[in-house]
DNA sequence: TTACATACAGACACGCATGTATGTATGGTG
DNA sequence: CACCATACATACATGCGTGTCTGTATGTAA
């Protein structure tokens, strides 16, 4: 059996790398607990430390969560945003993102946060104003694809853009987290639901 | 001015009137905050008790979040799902829920289902619980009118029936909640995301 | 009107989670 | 090797929220 030979690391190293791991826990936690529900010896214990650690990492349960939104933010726009970015064609691209997201909503940290936005919604809190503003972010680059869409016809006329880049990014979350969620369907559940926002036509063949 | 003539009160008045009054003000605090972030003194002080008062109503915190909970969903059904069972066709009945919904989501309270179906997602918690069978039973239900759209041909096919339910109700929720919300448009998206998910074609409009 | 039941307020005790302060081991530097 | 800085553990203090218990006022029935 393989005995625990305490690996030399440098300091940054070790200081990453438990950042990270607090993080990741912390993510997992946050996604399934929430943030009133968040308890940070546990978070701790899943990454094998104590609470001294996390506050020796973090200021406090605030910073940690906002490193937790930064990080899924991060993780979000490599994995889901990037798709978008590689089309040409603005319906492309937010069909794209639709079908990446459902992907990166098969895990577990991906109700990170929808988790957070709607247990700060319409409160005055760091956190919540954090996911806010990630979202937000979100939704003004979709709004601006939408528009270019209608202009050029690719998309159909609908609500205001910045209304249905809203519901469009809403209903992401929704399909990706409670929509069945099975792997085979939860894609194609997403691209409907994407389709059905833009005003698209529904894909029609095998 | 009105001087505060205490009217004469027989204590089933009382009592239905006081329980009420503590059941609204939690799920306007719960939608709000969570389950979680739910203080009883706030709730109380919203209906204009005490803690005491809450605490012989109801057993403790739980039991008054399910009474909640079964309040709730009585309301979305004589409100929204009542729109659907008046409908002949099933493609009908659930295009009319959709919209009944968007508007359903305009009052404050509209959150609490979705605010503590995602915070006990994956847990096993009776408040948790109760509200899965609540959503659980409309999935059915939808999934059956899904199924019968399909073989009369009014739904094209799809991913199976309850996971489709299931993606459908998801995204109302959403739309309703985070979707733009404005009033002249939320219907509007909420239909279109429905229509979507189904697969009916985009309404062409006026 | 006397006696009891119910509705509710106030006060107390407990647990739990956060935050802080101190101690210890390991990495870095002269 | 000596000295300091950093990473982390442990112990302590505090606040806050729940649950319970007791007291008081109002409705109810003999």
């Amino acid at each position: 059996m393989t005995e625990e030979l305490p690996v030399r690391r440098t300091q940054v190293e070790r200081r990453a790398l438990s950042r990270s791991a607090l993080i990741e826990a912390a993510a997992i936690r946050l996604s399934a607990a929430g943030y009133a529900g968040l308890v940070l010896e546990q978070v701790a214990r899943d990454a094998g430390y104590t609470r001294g650690a996390v506050y020796h990492q973090f200021a406090g349960k605030d910073e940690l969560a906002l490193a937790v939104v930064e990080w899924v933010a991060g993780l979000w726009d490599a994995e889901v945003g990037r798709c978008g970015k590689d089309q040409s064609e603005p319906d492309e691209a937010l069909l794209a993102v639709a079908r990446a997201h459902a992907l990166f909503c098969r895990r577990p940290i991906a109700q990170v946060m929808l988790t957070l936005r709607i247990e700060f919604l319409g409160q005055d809190h760091p956190v919540g104003t954090a996911v806010a503003d990630a979202v937000g972010d979100l939704e003004t680059w979709c709004a601006e694809l939408i528009t270019q869409g209608r202009a050029t016809g690719r998309i159909p006329d609908g609500p205001p853009a910045h209304s249905t880049a809203s519901a469009f990014l809403a209903v992401l979350e929704a399909v990706g987290i409670h929509g069945g969620g099975q792997p085979p369907h939860d894609v194609e559940l997403a691209e409907r639901a994407a389709r059905g926002v833009l005003g698209l036509p529904a894909v029609t063949g095998p």
